[in-house]
RNA sequence: GGGCGGUUAGCUCAGCUGGUUAGAGCACCUGCCUUACAAGCAGGGGGUCGUAGGUUCGAGUCCUACACUGCCCA
């Protein structure tokens, strides 16, 4: 029978299975719907084809897997869109690496036969971080992959960009750009990251012309001195004020350069006069252009000093700088030199450092898109999670810079701009031109520069519907329902996706967006409705994983070693928002021993199946999960109500995002109340015996005992969509209704399914009592072989009393009780005993009690309530409290406070005989 | 320098709009191989909630300052 699970639970054999069975049945593929109606659809961030998938794609990925798990079986059309990223940089760093190895350089093959070799590679080594997402479960409808350099996502670029150049929102500049000399290519500012260094200051002597003076600058960069045209100093200085309108040497280059004033100068900084070297620094532009200067570019895109250095030109920038402080020095020109923290940047990708350089670049006007980008978010059309991500997306919204976004690479979507070799102007076209739109020369060649690879992804939540044709997709599953991303990438791709979204499905420079309609339409052509952050996964010593590091997690290696539902449940429930994830193994470990307790708990249900069928009592072929248990006993009532109240719990969690509630939730749920409770106490009933009577029992019993189980393993399947797959199907023999667990009803919170507060309680009462029991039992040593009697008073009358009569053989079993005596009379003096508010009870067991340990415990109690009624009395004398506290809140405290009286002077009792005993 | 977080048990973290006794997992201690599960069962110890003020009848929760710490931007 197929019902009958091997005894050990071993992760690997069934995930790898049901992965491949997902996959080849399309289960998760979806056709297009009519309406948008129903519809939650997401796009998965793709990664970059060079990818390796890493703990953050786990993370990102599982979350999005349990959404969407829990949006499907919730009875939604669900889409969740794969695909991967073209990766620039990325990949065209990895193809140069390999043609590194042949002895080859991309230049020596070419433009054409390079990109050959890149598609080339690709085609072998690209799908590697998309089959690894396979082992992680991840429900994507795979019949939509798709890929960024896809001939109708390409057409959409070029589409994108031919507008918004029409739109005069691209243009083309001579500026300052974040240039790599290592790639070889300019960078955005995004590209760039800064790092504090302890670097020098170096103060050099300009000598004033036609005097025996001279100013003193101050710069971490020396070797740019050979690209100086002015010295800057602050209007206000008193120091400087005289030589603004001189003259000043430069040294080394012998170049005469003026001295100017610009506020940019800070008096404090340095000496306060620094040096202006337009065309190597961001700052030093501005003012160049403000005091029309000009620029003197002093290097090559290796950073190597060319023609205009001089004595230099041929030296790298460093070798430069060493052999310039050293001429200075020797001129006595060099002052002093200084330590001094400095922030340098480096290059995202290859951590070259970064040199500002100037050059001829594409830039978006980003005015006009941020606006509605800000306007989106503010009118809360896009909602974040966790909302103070909005006040850094609007902060930096707000302080945009416009978009550099050609790349000098040759591996991307190329710029679809075409320049004249004759009138020198570009013609900027959908397809390729004949001739040249300004002059008609037919000497024209294509920009050779590529687009930013965001460029692209920022389109994605269009394009991939089959933008710019109107297309029934786009229709119906833009917007997207949800984002789910890391922070890291807010900036370069959730704030630009907004941009290009409410431009592009917002009617571009059409809008008015003071309107009804207007404001309508800009609402709908957000690319999601909601973004839901995390945090970063880090080591168990909260380190950030990094190579150099060594720390970094393999989650395929870890997924071996504790199965893939483990490892989700891992980050599932440590995904608290906001806090970053410090991955311990030791809390995998704890879930794959959760993953073993379910599936310890199915063979135990089969194992009572079996019986069952083998006794007549009951055949599985009656269960039918449809159907509404019904409850015949307190553990039953009990049991469902948890159940219900879990699903609420669940449901409330998951529509915020707190997946580490849902998880813990359901953990608690299955483990602590029904296994260690539920399924102790059902033993009774499917061990109950022979007769007519007792098979309907176990029948009963049983049928309860699976629906229970059954509607567990859907509320986890999201989480462990594995192990739940493999027992759901074992339930139905092979045979069940639907083809996945995936694809079954989520339980659902209902209104008819209200909590039984009536059997929560009396469970409690019964929880407590045995409890009890088996407390004293520890306390007293008593041997687990070794029934014993008890004695209960409930001092509340007869309702605790009829609870416990009718929960005999649970406390018999369930406490090791073998009789259970009821009496009318206190119990609080005597040994072996606890007192509680609703009862009393007693372990009747012949042995002499250690007087010591037993004052010690009852001192420490005492203590306790003792400050517990001081409170309490203080509050309730208290004018002020009574005058102003709720009425539930002082009844609280009233009751407690009689409960706390009662306690009080029984353990004071108690303890007085101990001092008569010993 | 500007901005946003965090500080609760040995460790990792929960703690919803302020309200009766601050929770979980792991780790630790004690006893159990009780025929679903030793990846288990039962019991137990452990916290003046970063510091100092303030608001309030009442503060882990709100406010201010400080300390430490992480991140983003310049």
């Amino acid at each position: 029978m197929s019902h009958e699970l091997p005894k050990a639970y071993n992760p690997g054999a069934i995930e790898s299975r049901w992965a491949e069975y997902w996959v080849a049945e399309k289960l998760f593929h979806v056709n297009t719907p009519e309406s948008a109606e129903n519809v939650f659809d997401l796009l998965l961030p793709p990664p970059n084809v060079t990818g390796r998938l890493h703990m953050g794609h786990m993370l990102n990925q599982t979350e999005m897997d349990i959404i969407i798990r829990w949006k499907r079986m919730s009875g939604f059309t669900t889409l969740w869109l794969p695909g991967t990223d073209h990766a620039g940089i990325a990949t065209q760093m990895m193809v140069e690496r390999q043609l590194a190895t042949e002895g080859k350089k991309r230049q020596e093959l070419g433009r054409e036969k390079f990109i050959e070799r890149v598609w080339e590679w690709k085609g072998h080594y690209g799908g590697a971080i998309l089959d690894q997402m396979k082992r992680l479960g991840a429900s994507v409808d795979w019949d939509r992959e798709y890929f960024t350099m896809d001939e109708n996502l390409s057409r959409a670029v070029r589409e994108v960009f031919v507008r918004l150049y029409e739109q005069g929102l691209i243009y083309r500049g001579n500026y300052i750009v974040n240039w790599c000399p290592r790639c070889v290519t300019a960078i955005s500012d995004l590209e760039v990251v800064h790092e504090e260094t302890q670097g020098k200051l170096y103060e050099i002597k300009y000598p004033i012309v036609g005097s025996k003076d001279s100013i003193t600058v101050a710069t971490t960069r020396p070797e740019t001195m050979l690209g100086d045209t002015a010295v800057a100093v602050n209007p206000n200085d008193e120091r400087y004020k005289h030589l603004i309108g001189r003259v000043a040497k430069l040294p080394l280059m012998d170049r005469e350069i003026p001295i100017i004033a610009d506020d940019w100068a800070n008096p404090e900084f340095g000496t306060g006069a620094v040096k202006v070297t337009p065309a190597h620094d961001p700052n030093d532009f501005a003012i160049g252009q403000r005091h029309h200067l000009p620029q003197i570019n002093i290097m090559d895109e290796y950073a190597r000093m060319n023609e205009n250095a001089g004595p230099y030109a041929g030296l790298d920038r460093f070798a430069a700088r060493t052999k310039i402080v050293e001429d200075l020095e020797a001129q006595h020109l060099l002052v002093r030199v200084k330590d001094h923290m400095l922030s340098i940047g480096k290059c995202d990708r290859c951590k070259t450092i970064v040199e500002p350089r100037l050059s001829t670049q594409w830039f978006v006007k980003i005015a006009p898109l941020a606006k509605r980008a800000i306007e989106v978010v503010d009118k809360g059309y896009i909602k974040f999670t966790p909302d103070n991500y909005k006040t850094i997306y609007l902060n930096w919204m707000n302080n945009i810079y416009d978009w550099c976004i050609s790349r000098q690479l040759w591996w991307g979507h190329r710029i679809p701009a075409w320049h004249c070799a004759d009138c020198k102007q570009h013609t900027v076209a959908r397809t390729t031109p004949t001739k040249c739109a300004h002059c008609g020369s037919a000497n024209i060649e294509q920009d050779t520069d590529v687009l930013d690879t965001w460029f692209s992804s920022a389109l994605l939540p269009f394009t991939t519907f089959g933008w710019p044709d109107k297309t029934k997709d786009l229709e119906v599953f833009y917007p997207t329902s949800l984002l789910v991303t890391g922070f890291d990438i807010l900036f370069f791709w959730v704030a630009r996706m907004i941009m290009m979204g409410t431009w592009f499905m917002g009617d571009e420079d059409k809008l008015d967006t003071s309107t009804q309609a207007g404001q309508k339409k800009l609402a709908e052509s957000v690319p999601f409705r909601e973004v839901y952050i995390h945090a970063l996964v880090r080591d168990a010593d909260r380190q950030k994983m990094s190579k150099t590091k060594g720390n970094v997690l393999d989650p395929i290696e870890i997924i071996e070693r504790f199965g893939t539902d483990a490892v989700r449940f891992t980050l599932a429930s440590m995904a608290a928002p906001g806090t970053d994830i410090a991955f311990n193994e030791d809390r995998t470990e704890g879930y794959r021993a959760f993953a073993n307790k379910i599936w310890n708990a199915a063979r135990f249900i089969f194992m009572n199946v079996d019986r069952a069928q083998e006794s007549g009592a009951w055949s599985l072929s009656q269960f039918d999960a449809s159907a509404t248990p019904k409850p015949s006993t307190l553990e039953d009532r009990w049991i469902l109500s948890r159940f219900h109240s879990v699903t609420q719990q669940v449901d409330e969690s998951l529509n915020n995002y707190r997946f580490d509630e849902a998880a813990n939730a359901i953990y608690r749920f299955f483990w602590n109340e029904f296994c260690d409770w539920y399924i102790e106490i059902v033993k009774l009933r499917l061990n109950a015996g022979d007769s007519d009577t007792d098979k309907a029992t176990t029948r009963a019993a049983l049928d309860f005992t699976l629906h229970i189980f059954e509607g567990s393993l859907r509320l986890l399947s999201p989480f462990m969509p594995f192990i739940t797959e493999e027992i759901w199907n074992a339930i139905y023999d092979g045979k069940p209704p639907k083809k996945s667990i995936a694809l079954a009803e989520y339980p659902k919170p209902s209104p008819e399914a209200v909590s039984d507060h009536a059997a929560e309680e009396e469970m409690s009462l019964l929880q407590a009592l045995i409890v009890d029991v088996r407390t004293i039992r520890a306390e007293m040593k008593i041997e687990n072989k070794q029934k014993t009697p008890i004695e209960v008073h409930a001092s509340n009358g007869n309702r605790i009393e009829r609870v416990f009569q009718a929960n005999l053989n649970s406390i018999h079993k369930l406490a090791n009780v073998e009789q259970v005596g009821f009496t009318s009379t206190s119990l609080s003096n005597a040994a072996g005993t606890r007192v509680s508010p609703n009862y009393e009870v007693r372990v009747v067991y012949e042995q002499k009690i250690d007087v010591a340990a037993e004052r010690e415990r009852l001192t420490k109690e005492l203590k306790k309530l003792e400050t517990e009624m001081t409170n309490a009395q203080r509050q309730l004398s208290n004018e002020q409290f009574m005058a102003k506290a709720p009425e539930k809140v002082v009844e609280g405290i009233k009751r407690r406070s009689g409960e706390l009286a009662g306690l009080l002077e029984k353990i004071q009792r108690a303890l007085a005989d101990l001092d008569d005993q010993g």
